[in-house]
DNA sequence: CGATTACATTCCACTATATGGAAACTTACC
DNA sequence: GGTAAGTTTCCATATAGTGGAATGTAATCG
C-alpha cells in the first residue's frame, strides 16, 4: 500500500542515510529486526509481511535467503521465524565492545531487589527502543512485558517514551512521524495520542504508562544521558497496577533517578579515561 | 536432494540450498560471517575483498549499507569494520535458544583450573569452526590462539580438527574441497597437509596441533558427539610447546575426553526430556 | 466431511536494481 | 613530494530481484 520512501541516497530526517545499490540488504535488515524484536515468540510470513510493508514474495525469498545463511531459522512445524544460530554467535563476538548493559547490572540488580519488581534496561537504536536487560524482584506476581532482545517503536513502552520525550521538539516529531504507521499494532495508539502522552511525561518528568496488552500492569521510566546530555538510553519498572498508586511511584521514580545518575557518572568517567577507539561507546 | 541449481550461485555438496535471487543477501552474510570471525582486530577493505572474492565496489556497497543498518559499523580513524549494535542486540535475543554455551561452563571451569590452561569450545557451522567460549586456566603465560566469537575453516585449529577427523570420509573430502581457497592464510596450510592432519589425527585418536601464528603454542582437541554420534562441536586446550611433551598430552587428551563425554550425557538427557520445539536444538 | 478461509510457497515475464571496470580521491610511507 | 596502497564514487550494462498471479497446504467451520 503505502510504497516505502526511498529517495535514492537522500538523507532522512535523522542523518541516516538510505544507500543506493542496497535495496534488498536494507529489506533483509528490516526482517531481521522485526524477527530480533519478537525473537521468543517468533513471527510468521504474513506477521512479517504486515510489518515490513513488503510484497509476499519477496518477503518469503529474503527469508529463505536468510535460513539459508542461518542468520534466521524456521520452526517447521509451525512455520515460524527466529533468529538463527549466526546471529548468536555474531552477538558473542560482538559482545566485548558493547559494554552498558555490563555497567548497569549492578543499579539493575539493586533497583530489583529495593523495589521487588521487573526492571527493564533500553537503549535507543534509532526509531526504536530496544530491551537489552531484565531483572525481576522478588514479587510473586511479575510484569514481564519485556523480553530481552524485544525491539518497539521509541515512545511506546515507559522506556521508550522516556528517551523520545527528551529529546529536541524537532526530533520528538520527526521521529513520531517515522513510527506513525506502526502505532495501531501497540493498543490503540496513534501519533496524536503518542505526542500527547510525551507532552504529559514532560510536564510531569518522568513517565507513567499503562502496560499495553492484557490485564492491569503499569511502568514508570527514567531517562539515562550520555555525557553531551543526550537519552540514549532508559530505566524502567513494571508492576500490577495496585503497586503502582501516586506515592509509590514517586519512590520508585526517585530510585530510578538516583541509578540513572550513577550509571551517567560511571559512563562519564570510562568515557574520560579510555581513548575514543570507537565512533560511539555505550551503542 | 533435489538440488535445481542454475548457473548463478554454486551448487554445494552439503544440502545447503543456495536460493535464487538473494545474490546479494548471500554476499552481505559472507561478508558479515568474515568480520564476526575477526571482530577484535576488525577488517578492512581489502582484507573483505580478498576473502570474499568480491569485487572492490561491490564489497564497498554492501559493506555501506550494512553500516546504514546498523550491522556493521565502521571505525572511521581506521577505517576498520566491526560488528555493530544491533547485532549485539540480535545476540541478546537469541541468546535462550542456544544453549550448548550454558551447558558447558562447569565442565570448562574444570578443565581449566584442572590444567592451569587455556581452553576452548568451538560449535561446527557449515564449514566454519566458531569459538563460543574460552576460559583461561591460571599459569601465566596464556596461549589465546582465538576470541570467543573467531570463525576458521573446519581443520584449521585443533577444535575444528577434531571435529572434522571425526565426520564420514566423503563429507571431509567434501569440506576440505570447499575451503581449499582459504587455507594458504593460516600458515602454509593446503588442501593436501589438512587432510593428511587429518589423516594423523584419525590415527592418534585425538588432535594434536601447532598453533598457527606467532611463538611456540600447541593445542590439543577432542570432539563433542551429539545424540546421533555426529561430532558437532569440540573442547581444546591451548599451551606453550614446553608444557606439550607427550605425557602431559595424553593426561590432557584424557580429561577433554572424560568432559566431552559428560557434556554428551548432559545434552542426551536434556533431548530426551524436552520437546524438541525448534529443528536442531544445541545449534 | 466437503467447503471456505488463511497462510505459505512457487512461477515467470519484466525492469528496476545491483554489478564491476575504470577513474578519482584519500591517506600512509619513503 | 612522489609513489604506492587503500578507499570511495561514477555510470553504462545486464543480471539479479521484483511482485502479480497461480498453486499448494494447513487450519476452521457449517
Amino acid at each position: 500500500m503505502t510504497s516505502r520512501s526511498r529517495e535514492s541516497g537522500s538523507p532522512n530526517d535523522l542523518g541516516i542515510i538510505a544507500p543506493k545499490g542496497a535495496q534488498s540488504i536494507q529489506r533483509a535488515a528490516l526482517l531481521l529486526r522485526a524477527i530480533a524484536g519478537h525473537n521468543r515468540s517468533g513471527l510468521r510470513l504474513v506477521d512479517l509481511v504486515d510489518i515490513s510493508g513488503l510484497e509476499i514474495p519477496t518477503a518469503h525469498r529474503i527469508l529463505k535467503a536468510l535460513v539459508a545463511e542461518n542468520l534466521i531459522k524456521q520452526n517447521l512445524t509451525n512455520r515460524r521465524y527466529f533468529l538463527g544460530p549466526l546471529m548468536f554467535e555474531a552477538g558473542l563476538a560482538a559482545t566485548h565492545e558493547f559494554s552498558l548493559r555490563d555497567l548497569c547490572q549492578e543499579s539493575l540488580q539493586r533497583i530489583a531487589d529495593r523495589t521487588g519488581d521487573t526492571v527493564f534496561l533500553n537503549v535507543r537504536r534509532d526509531y526504536e527502543a530496544v530491551c537489552i536487560e531484565r531483572k525481576d524482584g522478588s514479587y510473586p506476581i511479575k510484569v514481564f512485558s519485556l523480553n530481552v532482545g524485544d525491539r518497539r517503536p521509541l515512545g511506546v513502552g515507559a522506556g521508550g517514551m522516556a528517551i523520545l520525550s527528551n529529546l529536541r521538539e524537532s526530533e520528538i516529531f520527526s521521529i513520531s512521524n517515522h513510527i506513525a504507521a506502526l502505532l495501531p499494532r501497540y493498543g490503540k495508539l496513534n501519533e496524536k495520542l503518542l505526542l500527547s502522552l510525551v507532552k504529559r511525561s514532560q510536564e510531569r518528568g518522568y513517565v507513567l504508562h499503562k502496560v499495553s496488552g492484557l490485564g492491569g500492569g503499569k511502568a514508570v521510566g527514567y531517562p539515562i544521558r550520555n555525557s553531551s546530555g543526550e537519552p540514549f538510553a532508559a530505566l524502567s519498572i513494571a508492576a500490577i497496577t495496585s503497586r503502582m498508586g501516586t506515592a509509590r511511584c514517586a519512590k520508585l521514580v526517585a530510585i530510578l533517578r538516583k541509578e540513572a545518575l550513577n550509571i551517567e557518572r560511571i559512563i562519564t568517567q570510562r568515557d574520560v579515561s579510555k581513548s575514543p577507539v570507537l565512533g560511539n561507546r555505550y551503542n
